[in-house]
DNA sequence: CATATGTTGATTGTTGACAAAATAAACCGG
DNA sequence: CCGGTTTATTTTGTCAACAATCAACATATG
């Protein structure tokens, strides 16, 4: 038999009213303070109040706008401090589960990995040589959801997952990303080392140091472009 | 069934209708996988559904039910190997709490934190003396507290508090609370003065090494229950 | 007897209407 | 013109009804 799925990851509408104000918020068609206004967004999505009100109650469990009771709900204003927050909280679990990932490793249940790292960065080296930002950028994320994955945490991931959406979110504001393929591939190389060593002391020590480096990259760039507006 | 008829609070309805789920959940009145009647709750409580679905939908945000389109929500259920992922990103957020909080206390931000980790810490002792394990209960949970909220990241603080959450609705399940006082507090001496000596390195291997400790006291209990009982 | 197919009651998903609170606008004395 | 008060209007909070879906049972079919 073979017939395709139907309503696919479309389970209910307030899903996708969630997925859409999401949507909208990422790519900025929301801006960061501003009022997400029930009954507009009802009519311009073609759903009943409830069914957003639902989807906007969604968004705030992640973080991604603010309520306040009785006045209503605001897209998530990122300031800088809370940025340097979320790097520090993000390196804290990153770190936790590559020294997870090390240890499952070595423990033989984490078969598949080694290639998948070996993998990743041979492909990373051939976007640094050509210097393909886009590409870089999906084998960075593909890097760190190897591990997330080979950690084995479910929870974890998903309080990663959320972060990650944060963040995304405040590079909206303008700042672009801080990318520096060279640097960060040598750092993926030496956690995938670490990893693969089954070392878990020193898969947790250089993944904090990825993304404290990560933090350190984005307030140089952040700085930059303060300075020259 | 038995719930406390609500709506006299100034909160908005939907948050004292998750707060009495909430106390239904902790208090097992609703056990672990037991599923949630939206009509059923609404009654007892004397609120209409669509509030009730607010407040469950809240609740899911926390991780303490489980919702499945179309077909309801649940009380979570929490396996031995989650309480496992729950310790270690525990462990792995209150160590760079900790960090953050001797970096913050080398520079000077934390004024009024050796005291109050001095003042808690003799505290537990007398606690200890008399073995009194409610006091001591209460002094644990502080003693976290007041070195989270030095650490000053609130959203690392709302995930700690997610987790701490779910945890103690796993306690419910019958395991008694795994403490040992002295070990306990012999592990928070030695945080507190990593802290207090600026040392954020140290600071964060005493908390990772104090949560890791706290998980095998409680696998140990956990194994002689399930053998005894 | 086992499996597939209809049928029924219960439960969730969605909607539009009403009530309460907050914001905006009109008013008014100085 | 201004500051404060009062009145409208907008917006959120809550509710009850309707529609869609599901779980369980009953029935048919080979």
């Amino acid at each position: 038999m073979k017939a395709r799925l139907i309503g696919v990851g479309r389970a209910t509408l307030a899903q996708e009213a969630r997925a859409e104000i999401e949507r909208m918020i990422t790519e900025g068609e929301l801006k960061a303070g501003e009022k997400l206004n029930e009954l507009d967004l009802s009519i311009v999505m073609g759903v009943s109040r409830g069914t957003v009100r639902e989807a906007i109650r969604s968004l705030a469990g992640s973080g991604l706008v603010d309520l306040i009771a009785n006045r209503g709900a605001f897209v998530h204003e990122t300031t800088l401090a809370e940025v340097q927050n979320l790097y520090e909280l993000r390196g804290a679990i990153f770190a936790m589960a590559c020294g997870a990932a090390a240890r499952r490793f070595a423990a033989g249940e984490e078969r598949g990995l080694a290639e998948a790292l070996s993998r990743n960065i041979e492909k990373m080296d051939a976007a640094r040589e050509t210097d393909d930002q886009s590409t870089y950028y999906a084998l960075n994320i593909e890097f760190h959801d190897l591990l997330m994955a080979a950690a084995d945490n479910p929870k974890a991931k998903a309080v990663y997952d959320n972060i990650k959406r944060e963040m995304h979110l405040f590079r909206r504001k303008g700042l672009s990303l801080a990318s520096n393929i060279a640097r960060s591939l040598d750092e993926h190389r030496v956690i995938a080392d670490a990893v693969t060593a089954g070392d878990e002391a020193a898969a947790r020590d250089a993944a904090n140091e990825h993304i404290r480096r990560g933090f350190d990259r984005y307030m140089t760039i952040a700085a930059r472009d303060r300075q020259t507006g």
